[in-house]
RNA sequence: GCCGGAUUAGCUCAGCUGGUAGAGCAACUGAUUUGUAAUCAGUAGGUCGCGAGUUCGAAUCUUGCAUCCGGCACCA
């Protein structure tokens, strides 16, 4: 007999070799229906791998995080089986559980079509309706090898020659099929249920290198229920619907075309849009201190050779000629700013400057990175670089990190986290630098009082970063701010300043954003409200519209104390139904519809109708005035009332 | 840049195996003067992304290119 250990504490004794399915089974019979797998101390087990020795252990659910996690590992398997079978010329190398589903990466000479993927689904369904037992083998590494060479797939032999240390290696065999797997799997494909679906075709490279082979990676989702897979697709439904693409087309924010691909086209309502966050940011970085900047475009060569730029990313620059000079369009305001900085005599008195810009950049971006507002060549940046002294980068980042939580929050955005990047492969300065940069950057962070996340080797080739990275209100993760130490730039384009002492020292440099772009932080804010803007950013705040024809008098009179009160009103004056035209606004997502007809002519009333509201409420002109200057007040100039007290 | 898919009227889309283009909405004109998410009727609108090829004949087949979409790689 073996002692168990039970998540909950209990204890039981049971015959030695019995397996977790066979534990659960005794606990209640759907807990052994839902079992999935058994987590053994750290380790975690198939349900029907024998247990020889006491142990701790915890049954897994399949509708829990680790259970939908071997469930989608499952799923993989059951594709890579249908696609054996199938289409037995293809080579099948990695096939992991990821968010929401898994993929697997297969090798072809043909290229998959959306026909063969309805075939492999429906070959996948088969499978499970066979139920077939799993089984765990484990295997040499030479037998494991030579196995698979065999059977001609190399690049699964390829992984198991890179696999670190062990000389023995686990396999799963379901059926005829077999496939290299840390496991565990479920106890027989019947397990794995019908609610998996396969998405997409795409292309990936070998091991996630451009210089490799491009194998065809096939996407599928899987859940633990039938209901869960229904859930995830609507999902995928509402974010499709509050796309920024759709709804720039639709609200007449901005459009895109093929003259100018990566660059936007901005809209009179798009722009209002724009030019309210910009002026928005503008206020909040005016009120910490920082000084505007406007710094030229179009640079020479030996300053973006000086700064290092045209070494790394020379092949991402535009370039322009002009007689026998080699100009570059800028791709970052940086190095202009250091420029603006070397003016004159610094000193230490006159740090921390902190020199903004919204910074028009243009970067030629690989085409196929181009991705509607939230990856283009055009952008300007909401830019900032602090220069100050060694022992206020503490202070300044703590600085930034409440500034940046401050504004996400007035945005509308709860959730954040942080990562730290810290040095990457290639990079400029020397190891005690980059010491000394990361150093200063943690103690900073920590000083903010954040907790983040460490980002192994991402940092940026001239300073480690903080990156920012804020979550939506479907739950979508967008890295927008970022904060930069550089030791290396004001290094290599000589900024001084004069010490206490008289003597010349190096200011350091923090790079600084808390949009990232106007356009991707744009794509990011229509998407999260789904075109839905609070009433201080929304392009257009309101619209009269009219009944009748009656009331076209009265509407005006409305509309121009509407404007008078500097709301962004519309007035609807079209011989179209009532109905109509409250359709036809809300489908824009106005706002505030403020209905007019011969009652309110008569009264001297609105009949105001929000978005989304299913009710109106009739008042007085002045008292809607009221209302909607009040709420279209900007979230920085609110009182706020804690702070009053 | 790489892999796959798409590109037809202002928008959303239909057009089977090749016989030379269609709907709804929008626009325009007229009627209607309407009370909270589509009033009715009529009119007009397209070298079917661009170029080449096959064919008596191409939106449809082949091919090159461009852009977009989904990934991969990249992201100062």
């Amino acid at each position: 007999m073996i002692k168990i250990r039970l998540s909950d504490g209990s204890h039981r004794d049971f015959p030695k070799g019995i397996t977790g399915w066979e534990i659960a089974k005794t606990l209640s019979t759907s807990l052994a229906k839902e079992a999935v797998a058994i987590r053994i101390g750290e380790e975690l087990w198939d349900l029907t791998r024998p247990i020889e020795a006491d142990s701790d252990i915890e049954v897994i659910k399949r509708a829990s995080d680790v259970g939908l996690d071997i469930l989608r590992h499952d799923a993989a398997h059951v594709f890579a089986e249908a696609v054996k079978e199938l289409y037995p010329e293809t080579q099948i190398t990695i096939g992991p559980s990821i968010q929401d589903g898994f993929f697997y990466d297969l090798f072809r000479k043909e290229s998959f079509t959306p026909e063969d993927l309805t075939r492999i689904e429906e070959r996948m369904h088969d499978i499970v309706n066979r139920d077939e037992i799993v089984t765990r083998e484990v295997w040499s590494r030479e037998k494991a090898i030579a196995f698979f060479k065999d059977l001609g797939e190399f690049f699964k032999a390829e992984i198991i020659e890179d696999l670190p240390g062990t000389d023995e290696i686990t396999l799963y065999r379901q059926g005829k099929f077999i496939d290299l797997c840390r496991g565990p799997h479920l106890p027989s494909t019947g397990k794995l249920g019908h609610a998996f679906k396969l998405m997409k075709l795409a292309g990936a490279y070998w091991r996630g290198d451009s210089k490799n082979q491009m194998l065809q990676r096939v996407y599928g989702t899987a859940w633990s229920s039938e209901k869960d897979l229904q859930a995830y697709l609507t999902r995928l439904e509402e974010a499709e619907k509050r796309d920024h693409r759709r709804l720039g087309k639709e609200m007449d924010l901005f459009h895109m075309q093929e003259e100018a691909i990566g660059s936007v086209f901005w809209h009179p309502k798009g722009w209002t849009l724009y030019r309210i966050l910009e002026n928005y940011i503008r206020d909040k970085i005016t009120a910490e201190g920082y000084v505007e900047v406007r710094t030229p475009q179009l640079l020479d060569r030996s300053l973006w050779e000086a700064s290092g730029h045209w070494g790394k990313f020379g092949e991402n620059m535009f370039i322009v000629k002009d007689e026998d000079k080699t100009l570059a369009l800028k791709p970052m305001s940086c190095p202009c700013h250091i420029l603006i900085f070397r003016q004159g005599i610094k000193s230490y008195r006159d740090l921390p400057i902190r020199m903004a810009e919204f910074g028009s950049c243009i970067r030629n971006e690989p085409s196929g990175a181009l991705q509607g507002l939230t990856r283009v060549r055009s952008m300007v940046q909401d830019d900032a670089h602090i220069f100050c002294r060694e022992d206020q980068i503490e202070e300044e980042t703590r600085k930034f990190c409440v500034l940046l939580l401050n504004v996400y929050k007035e945005l509308g955005f709860d959730e954040l986290t942080v990562k730290f990047s810290d040095r990457p492969e290639v990079r400029a300065g020397d190891d005690a630098t980059w010491d000394k940069a990361e150093a200063h950057l943690e103690a900073g962070a920590r000083a903010s009082g954040l907790s983040y996340t460490l980002n192994p080797g991402e940092g940026a080739f001239y300073g480690p970063k903080l990156e920012f990275v804020l979550k939506d209100a479907i739950g979508r993760d967008w890295q927008c701010g970022t904060l930069q130490l550089d030791f290396v730039l004001p290094e290599r384009l000589d900024a001084t300043y004069i010490g206490e002492d008289g003597k010349k020292y190096r200011p350091a440099m923090l790079h600084r954003a808390i949009f990232g772009s106007l356009e991707r932080f744009i794509a990011i804010f229509i998407e999260h409200h789904g075109g839905k803007f609070p009433l201080w950013a929304a392009p257009v705040q309101a619209v009269v519209a009219t009944v009748t024809q009656e009331g076209d008098a009265y509407a005006q009179k409305v509309y121009d104390t509407l404007k008078a009160a500097g709301l962004r009103a519309e007035i609807d004056l079209r011989n179209e139904s009532i109905k109509y035209k409250i359709r036809e606004l809300s489908l824009q997502k106005t706002p505030y519809i403020l209905v007019v007809g011969k009652k309110e002519a008569l009264e001297g009333t609105v009949a105001l109708r929000k978005l989304g509201g299913e009710a109106q409420e009739v008042l007085a002109l002045h008292a809607v005035i009221d209302k909607l200057t009040n709420e279209a007040i900007p979230p920085h100039k609110r009182p706020n009332l804690d702070e009053n007290k």
